[in-house]
DNA sequence: GTCATTTTGTTACATTTCGTTATATAGTTT
DNA sequence: AAACTATATAACGAAATGTAACAAAATGAC
């Protein structure tokens, strides 16, 4: 990506999509910043000023056009640029990422699952197969996969990485609490479910 | 609580927790801050920084003692303080959180799911009940449970968040993608995974 | 046509946060 | 005692955050 945008700001921009999408269900064609502030809770000169990243495409006095606000938000955020993945670990949440239909429309395609237990191997969820862990190497390569979703156990995490790595597997998106040991040229990036917890019961309970 | 913690401070804090955890487990009773630095990819004296939020602990030219340094940041995250939550919907993301054991440890007790497929009720996964969603109201206030986990289909997230309201609970954590709209005295957190994958995609791919 | 109003787009600003660097101190080892 | 390693704290500059301010533009009222 040539414009670097903060976490913070591609989180709400994601979050102005989702009103957008409501809006465009709605049949309404019009937003302004300040009805989008305050169905969030934000400033709405902060809108403006996130908008500002994308391009211009606002009218004074009236306010965008929610279709084309929702292109400029989905380009900026690569959303056409489709990224296949694979799902490792077919438990529950595995398939709960997988059955989690959004994603593809978020530029992300989950392209088949893989697990260890043969009860498992050849089931289909959401259209996609679920194959034998050792099958990996092979359709990496044959598909061109270089994006990991990582459901697996805790304990097993890291013995898994390392599979995963040896596979020429590129990126992690890891699920597991497991502090992955990889090489300095593999990525890993860590959903770190139990901080975000921390974050949402530290700041506001009690 | 009392101290505030950046959410970056408190997802280190993890992720030390975590090492140090694997310490223990190898019977390994000190570590130093550039140990910890190292395996993170991290400045040894961000380590240090961060602990210095919890207390000094720290023995110069020895290291801190594992044992001690974990207590700490289990008494500091609060993990000592148990909160009960409700699953709400047990597809399965739901069940992925109910089986995810690690929970407990770090303060979130899972009491029950509900659910409002019939076919469902009365199951029970990892010793917690799945009732059906009529039952929530009367559960809410005999066991004084305020935290609702929300894993419902994003088109029944509103619906679904409105009973909670009515049905008194205070605070939502929120896995659905919609943007739900509640009065100011109810909590949401919204765990945006788009939001985290186009993080991790627009950092770190192509 | 004029004027008031609303909304955008941009700039400015004050605050906070971040991660590193630097420094002093303390304990271990040789 | 000297050298080394590790901690604790302060200082620093860079970056990011959210808010406020303001001019320009466009609409609608009169």
């Amino acid at each position: 990506m040539d414009n670097k945008i903060s976490g913070k700001v591609t989180s709400r921009l994601t979050l102005y999509h989702s009103i957008l999408c409501e809006y465009i269900e709605d049949g309404i064609e019009l937003i302004s910043s300040p009805q989008i502030a305050s169905r969030l809770g934000i400033d709405d000169s902060q809108v403006r000023k996130d908008f500002g990243l994308l391009k211009n495409v606002g009218r004074c006095r009236v306010g965008y056009n929610v279709k084309e606000l929702k292109d400029k938000i989905e380009k900026t955020l690569g959303f056409a640029h489709q990224k296949d993945a694979f799902i490792i670990g077919a438990g529950h949440l595995g398939l709960a990422l997988a059955k989690y239909d959004n994603f593809s429309s978020y530029g992300l395609n989950i392209i088949a699952l893989f697990d260890n237990d043969p009860y498992k191997v050849d089931m289909h969820i959401n259209n996609k197969q679920i194959f034998h862990i050792t099958k990996l190497p092979n359709l990496v390569h044959r598909l061109n996969v270089d994006i990991a979703i990582l459901t697996v156990p805790k304990n097993q995490a890291q013995k898994v990485a390392d599979f995963l790595v040896a596979s020429d597997i590129k990126y992690i998106w890891n699920f597991t609490p497991a502090v992955l040991r990889v090489p300095d040229n593999i990525k890993v990036w860590n959903e770190n479910l139990i901080a975000s917890f921390l974050q949402f019961a530290c700041k506001d309970i009690e």
